[in-house]
DNA sequence: AGTGCCATGTAAATCGTTACATGATTGT
DNA sequence: ACAATCATGTAACGATTTACATGGCACT
């Protein structure tokens, strides 16, 4: 849904071509982020359709492939918009990624309201998981089909800390 | 693609309606794979046609709308196929937390050896992290924007971190 | 009689993946 | 001349999402 804004983010960080990007997505963004070149050629061309983004045709000789696309000021605008926005659960921890990346160009637009949003949301779930682990799996007295669904339960435990711990690293960065 | 697979172990620890999954993919399972309903019922038919399921009509009376699915013996060979089956990366783990439960069921039939392969595929990835860190993020000098890409890196690096030590902890519990 | 939850499905639109196709540029 | 890589796109198919639709059952 915001592979658009991820590539308005690496637009800004650099100009590109659409092959350019789908390279660079195996790079940085691309760790969190997979995409392939044509869905990244869709979005390209409907941003610029939109106004989002304008395509410099590199008309080097006889031949005028390859375009370069730029960031217009409408497509700053609508990134800017998203940085701000909620974010539907489940995608917005890979969202805010982006956005961060996005501040890191566009200077702060509320992104620091999004981390303390989901810091909120993964105190609730670490804790769900912790309660679930109290009623579920008494320390002893396990069986082994019993330690195989504890390990699985343990990875959505240590998860949800981990997060935490990166988040609380974090937040200073951010005012 | 394998959500077939997440419904099938979700079946054999009881058998439900599709109704039932979904609500019960809130749960347990449902912390790491949300499917909505359509979903749910789409394949639940497909691998009833396909002969992994049978289809119970609770005949109440004068209606028979709700069905109980139970996992027939093709659908417990197909599962068990799937757990020894390699799975392609960037999916692999939450599919790995699927045969974890799966063998809860079935017994050992080798995700230890998937356990294995990702161990050595996610500490490649964390040293690749970590030499992208000491290459384009010096301790000192940083300005704020530098800063903010060198968070998204961490994430990356705990992420890794993380994960290997859970499956340091989870690797005693398969022979 | 009405509200809310149980229970299953069809249909349309969008998204994502895979295969196919084309041609330019660069280096050997 | 040839191969590799740069560069962009169309087409087909399958998966996913969202909206719509239906009706039973339980409780008040």
């Amino acid at each position: 849904m915001s592979i658009q804004h991820a590539l308005l983010t690496s637009l800004l960080e650099k100009p590109s071509s659409g092959y350019e990007l789908a390279n660079r997505f195996d790079h940085s963004i691309g760790y969190f982020w997979q995409a392939t070149h044509q869905q990244i050629y869709r979005e390209l061309a409907r941003m610029a359709d939109a106004g989002w983004l304008l395509a410099e045709h590199d008309a080097t000789g006889t031949s005028r492939r390859k375009k370069t696309y730029h960031v217009l000021e409408a497509g700053r605008r609508e990134l800017a918009r998203w940085i701000a926005e909620p974010g539907d659960p489940g995608r917005s921890d890979q969202a805010l990624l982006i956005k961060l990346r996005a501040e890191a160009v566009l200077g702060p637009l509320g992104a620091s309201q999004e981390l303390h949003r989901l810091i909120a949301l993964h105190k609730t779930r670490l804790q769900m998981y912790r309660d679930i682990e109290q009623r579920d799996f008494p320390a002893a007295d396990m069986d082994h089909a019993q330690k195989l669904r504890h390990a699985v339960l343990r990875m959505g435990i240590k998860t949800e800390e981990n997060w935490l711990a990166w988040a609380k690293e974090t937040l200073p960065l951010m005012e």
